[in-house]
DNA sequence: GCGCAGGGGGTCG
DNA sequence: CGACCCCCTGCG
């Protein structure tokens, strides 16, 4: 099915290559992944999006998981005001929109993510999933909480994901044992806390867990590049200061940072 | 080419 | 504040 969107509000490879997910490949013209156990292929045609899926799947799954229903046209011209700076960061991948993705699979992606670089968190990932996924077509879904909780370290030796594992196991069990959709309506320093009870969760991982998984657009993950990048292209300001999109804001950054390293020699 | 440090989207003890 | 699993990268 086709759904419409202006070219500007949103472009696949700024999407879903720019850090926030990790099992989206891109293909000749199209990319494909899984969330929420369905495969999905997906194009730009001109104005439009294409979606290999019919329109039961879109209103319940993939409307929701690119946040189709926020004008980010609006947040964008909001967070432009803030800086020249940050309008250039906008404009320089102003197609990235922040998915809404499934909270325990972005919880344990971003533990797998800390002390790591990219393409070995994705081989962790698909190794997590074709050992404990169902398989679904060509692709294994991301495995359900109750089955990592019933594993030992040693049955998670072949995803070698080192000393993360019993990091996975313990955020598993806490999966099982509470309902981690109460995180979504929390007070966020309360959600913080919850978080950061999982062993392996600290205030970085807890942060991206809040932003990509339970979309908390106030919080401002800050990693190694988001530090460099805040020191040197917005030395006065705090997180606090972009505010309720701050997420969002802090997405345009980390993204125009990493593609523009040569600005922190 | 190949072998070997160095360090990576942090966190724990 | 050092170690951590493992792998990818860069350099000799």
């Amino acid at each position: 099915m086709k759904y419409k969107i202006n070219q500007e509000d949103f472009d696949l490879e700024q999407t879903l290559d720019c850090g926030q997910c990790f099992r989206f490949v891109k293909k000749e013209d199209y990319f494909e992944g899984m969330a929420f156990s369905k495969i999905l292929k997906i194009k730009r045609d001109g104005d439009f999006i294409e979606l290999d899926c019919d329109e039961k799947d879109f209103e319940e799954i993939w409307k929701n998981y690119f946040d189709f229903d926020t004008n980010y046209a609006i947040i964008k011209r909001e967070l432009e005001n803030f800086s020249p700076i940050m309008k250039d960061a906008i404009n320089f991948a102003p197609g990235i929109r922040i998915l809404k993705q499934d909270p325990w699979e972005a919880l344990c992606s971003f533990i797998i993510s800390q002390n790591n670089n990219i393409p070995r968190i994705k081989g962790i990932i698909s190794r997590l999933c074709e050992n404990f996924g169902e398989k679904i077509g060509e692709f294994y879904s991301f495995p359900k909480p109750e089955k990592i909780a019933s594993l030992t370290a040693q049955d998670l030796e072949p995803i070698k994901s080192g000393f993360r594992a019993k990091y996975i196991l313990d955020a598993a069990k806490t999966a099982t044992q509470t309902d981690l959709n109460q995180i979504y309506t929390m007070p966020i320093d309360e959600a913080r806390a919850e978080l950061m009870k999982i062993k392996g969760v600290g205030p970085k991982v807890a942060e991206c867990v809040l932003l990509y998984g339970f979309h908390r657009t106030e919080c401002f993950p800050l990693d190694v590049w988001m530090k460099r990048a805040m020191e040197v292209l917005f030395p006065q300001n705090k997180p606090e200061d972009f505010g309720l999109n701050a997420g969002i804001a802090q997405q345009y950054i980390f993204h125009y940072s990493r593609m523009n390293a040569n600005l922190f020699d």
